[in-house]
DNA sequence: TCAAAAGTGTTCTATTTACACCCATGT
DNA sequence: ACATGGGTGTAAATAGAACACTTTTGA
């Protein structure tokens, strides 16, 4: 208790919608909640901001102590700033979303006190906070960022096939997408680079594996190109 | 000096970037700071978040407060939290952006002590803090929204011609536009209601006037429309 | 040999682009 | 009468959508 201002301060605090995808649905990572407010609910894992970190380092940090997650995907989302949204006081809390790499979900036992898990987007508890809206709207970027930039990959190993991106574009979107049509369009970029490796995993056809060409991307951004699906 | 806490705490502000349209050059909206720091530099309008108020609350109160402008469009843009941004002390801001019409710019006078003027985004002076990259995310962010959302008539005089539309849509772009397939598209979407009156401006042909219609397009907008250009 | 997913092309339709002239007006 | 911007259509090219069968494998 020895920091004073002249005028009443915000808290600031910042949450992240951590998606993964495991073959079948988009995941979403919660904690539980050790303390109150709202103790034993789902929430989103995030925390304070310490007057000397960024916002994307108090971000990186809280995932790395709620749930062990590092290097990961991860941008700013939204701000969110209502009155009542904590019922301590006042916080204001920046939103941020990761995406995260099927090999890193094992990671994702909690170093920190809380529980952590991965629920399907289909199948979220009921979360603290106002957090449902957040990820409401983290969920509508997600689909945006999807169709328009090759941040897909961020969700699956590095090796991969088509038949897995194309399952990662159909759970994130809601939709049914054309095999031949997906193929077609995502090859048409030349952005994934074919690999002399095949999946073999179960009885039919091995399936040829790719990886993501970043550096081409890097270029190809450069000169204004699009991803667009 | 009576509100204490247990950590320190960043302060919270909000920046708007405005925009506004002449028929010529995209503007922006700067006041000049009547206090230090950077004072007599050009800044963009924003200021202090209150505890009681809402970030969206606190952006439309200081347009108010520093440059006369209300009812505007605005959007929150993204928060800037790097750690020296304000060299007196921690501070956080959330940036929004505004669009306003034409017969708003001459409320534009400052209520505040603060200058105000509108400067074409090709002629901006050096800004206080980090407001010239806030700016430059801003002019991003309504480049993108400009090709799939109807925001421009936020832009525009209630009437308005095609042809104005579309100097819009090229200086917000930066790009030439091809005059027949501009108007093809964008009548097309059939959220245009031609007037019965025309704006005589010149020795040429008068031009036909229409208006924007907000409520056909939240319609087809809960269907999933998309307004691409 | 069977089940299961991988892989592959063509046709049709819709959209986008490129492009040039007449019209109505004020001076 | 002339200069100025307003207004209009068509053809060619490109992109998107629809659609079905063969291949390779493990059990």
């Amino acid at each position: 208790m020895k920091h004073t201002y002249q005028y009443p301060r915000a808290a600031l605090t910042v949450d992240c919608v951590v998606f993964g995808f495991d073959g079948g649905d988009l995941q979403v990572l919660l904690i539980r909640r050790a303390i109150p407010p709202f103790k034993d609910h789902w929430a989103l894992p995030g925390g304070f901001v310490r007057v000397e970190e960024t916002l994307d380092e108090a971000a990186r940090r809280e995932l790395v102590e709620e749930t062990g997650l590092k290097d990961v995907f991860l941008e700013q989302l939204y701000t969110f700033g209502t009155i009542d949204r904590d019922p301590r006081e006042r916080v204001v809390s920046i939103a941020y979303y990761a995406l995260v790499k099927p090999a890193d979900h094992t990671t994702a036992a909690s170093t920190d006190a809380a529980e952590a898990r991965w629920y399907p987007i289909t199948g979220i508890p009921p979360l603290a906070f106002d957090h449902a809206t957040i990820l409401d709207i983290a969920l509508k970027r997600l689909r945006g960022k999807l169709t328009y930039q090759p941040v897909g990959f961020e969700l699956l190993p590095a090796k991969f096939t088509l038949t897995q991106l194309q399952r990662l574009y159909e759970a994130v979107l809601g939709t049914e997408i054309d095999k031949r049509n997906f193929r077609k369009k995502v090859l048409s970029f030349d952005l994934l680079i074919p690999l002399k490796e095949q999946l073999r995993d179960g009885p039919h056809r091995p399936a040829q594996l790719f990886r993501f060409d970043p550096v081409k991307y890097e270029r190809l951004k450069k000169k204004g190109f699009l991803f667009e699906i």
